[in-house]
DNA sequence: GAGTCGCTGTGACAAACTTCACGTTGCCTG
DNA sequence: CAGGCAACGTGAAGTTTGTCACAGCGACTC
């Protein structure tokens, strides 16, 4: 719903013809997956293959890849490393990536220790805290910062991404320093809308609803077929 | 994707049209945003307010509250308090609703302690580890099994949500045991698809997909307009 | 108590997304 | 080296999802 335009201004040089979220979120489960095959595995991947292994169609998983430009061959499919590299062209900026988090309660730990061992294309370098006693520490090989510090250290290391792991009431006064200090992008999971400026990208991760999607549809569908006898 | 039928079959008595699971998401969204309103604001409410706070349309809004059978009065808009109950008896199920989370380490941490302490209508009640020093302790007022003793537990106290929080290798097995002791719907946080029969539920939850489309974005959004001078 | 205003409910429309289905291509077999 | 097979690429069709726009209604004004 953030991007409801098609989503690709006159970019930048990458010229792919606006790429929307879906397609972006399958492309990048295609790209963990195929990473993770074992190196034993041939050196090609069947479109229905990869669609299996995502819970998708091949037909689906034939289109992303079309939309990316990337072409397999009849009968032996794709070829993986290329693919992952393809992907890769796609999703990751040449010059790599850094993230900020904002709020290093529980789930902010959790994350730090996630995203900073994690690919060097897309690291989480800085964390910030309001709270005197943990800002100046160094959590997960992340130093936290105080959140006067934030322009400056955004600034410096040209962070993008931003993480939001504060208290709901906190989440849009957050999201907006992080804003003026240069990020365009927020993942927030604080369960609270954010409401920014149709330049900034937000992806909201509503943990709670989730939790109430599942339990809604874990009573609503269909029961267990009954086994015959 | 899940549920690609119209999803509700002739279900128990709640005759609902098969909401979707966009529509069951958002319903969950308005009512996190109704209840958390300044009871000092006014009993009613629009559509064009609600739309605002949760970052939708007025029309959409009005819509999911059709879908639901919720009326509001030309004029004065929806009753805050009828409203957060019509979509109570929605979601929730009326005998309440208990969940379980397998994998109790960084992430699981922080979930127990979110989701135990929470609201009564939807709480984890216990949780499983395979680690012996994790089992046998309480953590966040939630007690933690052995893996062994999961089929009981789930059994004894009709449990059927579960929550994944394991390392990507187990958690399909995991999810196997956990639909084999009763679970119906599954918040997965491993970074696997699962691949579970059609008559369970599972809700992807994948942080770094997360993560690397808001990098995406936040680079190919188109940039802020400049301003004037 | 007639008029005006603004919000709801909803049919019709539009856009986004997925699937179908088939022509095409390249490999492998005999 | 011809024939068969199986997978790819993709226009077209289908489905789902969101938006428009307006009739109708209720409240409030004067
Ligand atoms: N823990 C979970 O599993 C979970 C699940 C769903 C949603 N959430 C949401 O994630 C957010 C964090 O949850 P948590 O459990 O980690 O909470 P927490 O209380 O453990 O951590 C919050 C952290 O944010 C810091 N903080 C508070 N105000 C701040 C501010 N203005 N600027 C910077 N830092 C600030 C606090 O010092 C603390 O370290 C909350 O919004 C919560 O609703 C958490
Ligand atoms: N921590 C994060 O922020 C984060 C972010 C995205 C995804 N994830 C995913 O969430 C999962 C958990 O992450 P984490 O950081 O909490 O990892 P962790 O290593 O801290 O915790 C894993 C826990 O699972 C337990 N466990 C291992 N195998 C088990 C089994 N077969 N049955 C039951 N319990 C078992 C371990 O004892 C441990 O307590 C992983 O799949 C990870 O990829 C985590």
């Amino acid at each position: 719903m953030n991007p409801k335009q098609p989503l690709n201004p006159p970019t930048q040089q990458r010229a792919l013809p606006g790429l929307t979220e879906k397609q972006i979120a399958r492309l990048s489960v295609y790209r963990r997956l195929l990473q993770e095959l074992p190196s034993a595995s041939r050196p090609e991947i069947y479109s229905h293959d990869l669609a299996e292994m995502s819970r998708n169609t091949a037909a689906q998983v034939r289109r992303d890849l079309m939309t990316i430009g990337f072409t397999g061959s009849s009968a032996r499919g794709y070829q993986v490393e290329q693919l992952i590299a393809a992907i890769g062209g796609t999703l990751d900026a040449p010059e790599g990536q850094t993230a900020a988090l904002c709020g290093v309660g529980n789930l902010g730990r959790a994350l730090l220790d996630y995203f900073t061992i994690w690919r060097p294309q897309l690291r989480i370098v800085a964390a910030f805290d309001i709270d005197p006693e943990k800002s100046g520490r160094v959590i997960h090989r992340c130093r936290v910062w105080p959140l006067a510090e934030m322009p400056q250290v955004v600034r410096e290391q040209g962070i993008t991404v931003g993480v939001i792991t504060v208290p709901a009431p906190s989440a849009q006064r957050v999201a907006e320093s992080m804003l003026g200090a240069g990020i365009r992008g927020f993942l927030n999971f604080a369960p609270t809308p954010l409401h920014l400026p149709a330049h900034a990208y937000v992806e909201e991760m509503d943990i709670t609803t989730s939790m109430e999607k599942v339990a809604y549809f874990a009573r609503t569908l269909a029961p267990a077929p009954v086994e015959e006898s």
